[in-house]
Formats: structure tokens, sequence, C-alpha cells
RNA sequence: GGGCCCGUGGCUUAGCCAGGAUAUAGCACCGGGCUUCUAACCCGGGGGUCGUGGGUUCAACUCCCACCGGGUCCGCCA
């Protein structure tokens, strides 16, 4: 592993402290941003001059006269353009990248950090299938995995499956009461009755004495109880989780709210915030005062019937949490966002690591917010099936001659990386409204777009093989890839790490979906302008047959992190 | 009523937390490019008071305050 941007960035910084010390200005702090005009720029002089009272400009050029770069530097030129310092990299560091690349391969990008975390996305209530509003929550909560892992971290997926809550109770009830259809997708089935049962209680509210009962007697560890409720439970995750097998998302484990019921955890973690002489009885339920935390109205953790509340569980899980992990991740919808805070003080109160919490904004319908129980909802699986539905159309249209598997598998590849593309590329504090028209069309700059420059690379190669042109061991001298499109793509590649790294400590996978789509904008640059097959001659030929492997790898290395397949032709 | 989030060309959107160089990109629109490694592509063009009003600063899309518009949450649901 080389980081080389890493390493670059920070050549940079001892060659501009040393240049200010030279000066006779006194440093500080050293800030470094990339910048359209630069590999990297520094205002340093703006903060000089400020300190100083002299003019930003003749900072900058005192100290760039300065400047001294050691022989094999990755830092190549510096110059002053007006107060600003400018740094571009060197043939070195243009070069190593390319080797670093076409010897790491699918290893190219991240390793860098070290740790275990414990993520938890999508944890959706299994009373019915996922929908176009919780796969933000999987689609952002696996991608992050994805880079929390290329990073380097030690990560494990859980999903915290609601298998005592109310909506359970009722969907047990439903059972009772209406015909559950068993032709159905499991999930798809839970749902029908589900959404009938509500309607039920809607209209005889007495029957919601039954649900309470149920709830009570799963609490107290009523077998036959017990039994139905995993019973409703399965048949809705069992369906959920063949959706989310198909959106490429990917779980290590499905950790039971009644787990921490039956290992006496919830028991226990009552006590220990009794423990701490913020709670009262409130009408025989127990509340927490969080008052000192900024939360005006405290917190409900056990009902006057003895029974707990999401909430309790959910602590109990978050205590279990910290004990086995560096880092606690959860990924929350907007509405879970005064609950989570009232959580995490909870937790702070009794001395446990607090989780962090990302949170995304909604996704609503052009009529309003989806609800499972009143059955407003679009599923994933109807999504799926309508993108990978257009998605066929399109690659018939563009490849007629092909067979119907290839077909098929390419409009798979194509509808997922869509619909993950572009509920990822938003950052997560945007609400949306979902719009069919939008969720249809993808002939504009998303996944396709990079799968597509993934498959011209491939593609190339393929044909140099067919030729005989092609030899991955072969010698090659990147120092014959000069043109502009070819060290802007280099440059390009390089940058991996630094997206990588910001992804991770924001926690914001959006930057990676962007770069995505730079990063094939500048391989088709170099496509254009730069012939690999019918090269000059056999050296620069060699030398972009190489750059070419660069970008398959990198370009599968980045799709791979954002959760989409990388097709050899499509 | 209070808390939090959002408000950037006709539409979608990056940048804002760590203030500075002509505000990012896509869609749509107008014009050009397939006998040449896959045109799901490329090149060029028009289009923006960065919600409004103040303030801080040499410098504000970015920080502070107020307001307007949209979303969301506000104890025994999850």
């Amino acid at each position: 592993m080389f980081f080389l941007y890493f390493t670059f960035t920070e050549q940079v910084k001892s060659i501009l402290s040393d240049a200010i010390e030279k000066a006779e200005f006194e440093a500080g702090e050293i800030s470094l941003e990339p910048s359209q005009h630069a590999d990297l720029s520094s205002r340093i002089a703006f903060l000089i001059g400020s300190r100083t009272k002299q003019n930003p400009k003749e900072v900058a050029d005192r100290i760039v006269a300065e400047i001294s770069i050691p022989a094999d530097s990755l830092v190549g030129k510096v110059e002053a353009t007006g107060p600003y310092i400018n740094f571009s990299a060197s043939d070195a560091y243009i070069q190593k990248t390319y080797w670093s690349i076409r010897t790491e391969r699918e290893n190219f990008g991240g390793n860098f950090a070290s740790g275990k975390i414990l993520l938890e996305h999508t944890s959706a209530n299994p009373n019915g299938p996922l929908h176009v509003g919780h796969i933000r929550n999987s689609i952002l909560g696996d991608t992050l995995s994805r880079i929390l892992k290329r990073a380097g971290y030690d990560v494990e997926v859980q999903y915290y499956v609601n298998d005592m809550g109310r909506q359970i109770a009722i969907v047990s009830w439903a059972f009772d009461h209406f015909e559950f259809d068993k032709t159905k997708k499991g999930d798809h089935a839970i749902a029908e009755i589900y959404i009938k049962a509500n309607r039920a209680l809607e209209e005889d509210p007495s029957k919601v004495a039954e649900i309470d009962r149920f709830m009570q007697l799963v609490e107290s560890g009523d077998e036959d109880t017990i039994k139905r409720f995993d019973e409703a439970v399965n048949y809705a995750l069992e369906g959920i989780k063949k959706t989310l097998l198909e959106m490429n998302v990917h779980h290590d484990s499905f950790v039971t709210e009644s787990s921490f019921i039956r290992s006496g955890a919830v028991k226990d973690i009552v006590e220990r915030i009794k423990a701490t002489g913020r709670t009262e009885l409130d009408d025989g339920a127990i509340v927490v005062d969080l008052s000192d935390y900024g939360f005006e109205k405290s917190l409900v953790i056990q009902r006057s019937d003895g029974t707990s509340l999401y909430t309790t569980r959910d602590l109990a899980y978050h205590e279990w949490k910290a004990r086995h992990a560096d880092r606690v991740i959860d990924i929350f919808g907007a509405d879970h966002k005064l609950i989570s805070g009232q959580l995490r003080a909870t937790l702070n109160a009794i001395g446990v690591k607090e989780p962090e919490v990302v949170i995304f904004e909604f996704v609503s319908l052009p009529e309003g917010s989806m609800s499972t129980r009143q059955g407003k909802f679009i599923s994933a699986d109807e999504l799926l099936e309508q993108v990978e539905a257009r998605a066929l159309e399109e690659v018939t249209i563009r490849r007629p001659e092909m067979d119907d598997s290839f077909k098929k598998e390419v409009a798979r590849m194509v509808g997922i990386g869509a619909v993950r593309y572009d509920i990822v590329k938003v950052s997560p504090e945007k609400s949306t409204v979902f719009d069919w028209k939008e969720a249809l069309d993808f002939e504009k700059q998303g996944a396709p777009f990079i799968q597509y420059s993934h498959a011209r690379a491939c593609s190339i190669l393929k044909k140099a093989e067919e030729e005989g042109l092609w030899d991955p061991e072969a010698q090659a001298n990147p120092a014959l890839l000069v043109d502009d499109s070819e060290i802007a793509f280099i440059k390009k590649m390089a940058l991996f790490d630094q997206v990588l790294e910001k992804c991770a400590s924001e926690l914001k996978p959006h930057h990676l979906a962007i770069y995505g789509r730079e990063l094939a904008d500048a391989f088709n640059q170099f496509y254009r302008f730069s012939p690999v097959l019918a090269a000059e001659d056999d050296n620069i030929r060699a030398a972009r047959l190489g750059l070419v492997d660069c970008a398959r790898v990198v370009i599968a290395n980045v799709l791979d992190t954002l959760g989409i397949d990388a097709p050899q032709s499509m």
C-alpha cells in the first residue's frame, strides 16, 4: 500500500511549512484544499497576510521563492497565482499511481483505517415488504458499510428485528381474522392482512385490548404467543431478505428485540437507569428525566402494565453493541431524530458509549407520506421489477444480436445499479418525492454511465487480447502517457483514497457516487482523445493498454464499493 | 406553539460543518459528431438576484440574527 494521495498531501505540507519558515513567517495550521486550479492549493497567504497586515499576493510570492522540492518528490510544480499557492503532482506521482493500481488491483483504494464497527441499517418492521422509503436506509447503510470495509474497518452489519412490537401483535392477531395468501411472497401477504387488521381495529377499537393481551403474553414468555409472533415475523422477514439480496444489500446478522427480553438485558438496563435517580413513576409508567440534556419531555421506558417499549429494548441493544465494537453506527430515518437523541442521552447518563447516528430525510409519494399500515407505499420489489423491465427494453434496442440470458443479466445489473445510484447520489439530508418517470429514466449520467465505461475498458482489452496485442505481464512505460486526458484520468484515479476517507469520516456515501461519475467522465475523455489499439507505436499502445487495465480495475473497485455490478459487456 | 432538516438556472443536484480564484454536474432546450477501440458516448451554446432582509469580514452560497416557504418530530407507537 502506498497511499499516494495522502503521502502527496504530507509532502506538500512539509515543503510548504519549510518555505514559510525560510520566508520568516509563522506557519501555524496549514490548510490545503483540492482545487480546480491545481492538485492541491493553499490559502495560507491570506491568513499570514491578514495577521501581519501584508499584501497576501506578496506573501505568496515570498513563500514560493523559498520553495525547494526534494528529488523523487510526488510534488512537481509549485507556483503562486495571486495569493494562492498551487501545487501540482510530479511525473513520479503519475507513474507510481499507475503501478500501484496495476499491482494492487482489487485492493487498490482504502485500507488506511482499523477498528471494529457495528453498523445497523434498514431494521424495517416485519409487517410488510420494504418500500421505496426503507431502501434509502438500506442503500445508504449498505454503501456505507462497503466504504468503511474498504477503508479498512472490521465492519459487522446488523438488522435489528422488531419481533414483539405492537405492529407484530397486530399481524399475529390478523392471522386469526383474515385469510393469509400463501401463494404470495411472504412480506406482501403479511402486509395484506396487516392493512385489513388495522382497518378492523379502527372500526372497532374495543378489539385493541386483544392486541394488548398478546403483547403482555409475549413479554411474559408465553410459548404459544411467542411461536405465533415468530411465525408472522418469519414470513415477512424471508421476503425482506430476498429483496435485500436482490439489491446487493448484505447483513451479517439479524438480531431480535425479544432476545434482549429473554436474556434479562432489558430488565438490567431499566435497573441501571433507575440507579441514576433520573426516573419517576407517572401513572404507573417509568419515565426518565433528560431535561439536562435539552429534552423538555421525559422518556417513557416502561408501560404502566409493566411491559417494555421499543425504546427500552433499543437501549439494551445499544448497550450490547457498545460492548462489542469500537464504533457503533446507526442509520435512521428523520422520524427517529428525537428518539435517537433521547437514546443517546440515556446511554450517556449510564456511561455507555453512544452510537453515531446517520439521519436521512424522507422519501414521500406525490400524494403524501408512505404508510404500510394504510397500504400507501410503493414496494421495492415493484420498483426493481419496473426498472429492470425498462433496462431490458433498453438493452434489447442496443444489443439485439445478443441472446436472452445476456440481455436479462445486463438488465438486472443496470436496473439495480440505477436504483442504488439514484438513491445514494443525493445527500441524505434532502427529502425527496418518489417519481416513477424519474425512477425509470436512467439516460442521464448515473450508474449505467459508469458501468458502460467499465464495459468499454473491458471491450478494448478483450479485443487487444484477441489480436495478440495485450500481455498483462509485458513491460509498459507510463512515462509515455503524456496527453492531458491521460494525466487527468490518472490523477482522478489517485483520488480514490481521498474520497473514501472523506466518505468514511463524514459517514456520507454520496461523495463516492459523484466521484464515480467524474471518474467515468475522465475515462471517457481518455477514450475520446487517445486511440489505444491504433496507437502510434507499440510502446505507446502498451502503455495505454496498461492504463485501460487501470481504468477497469479502479472503476470496478468504485462500483463494488457502491454495491453496483460491473458488467464486462453491456 | 417549540425542536430539527431543506430552500442553488424550467426540473434534479454538488459545494456550506473547516469563508477566498470565472458557483458543480445531470435532465430538458438549441447546434454539431457513428466506413475509426461499444454513440447507454463525445464536442459546442443559451439559461442562476445561491428563498428574503439585515449583520460580521479585506472577502459570504458558505458564519450569525430575523423572516418567508416546504418537510418532519413533540411520553406509555415504532
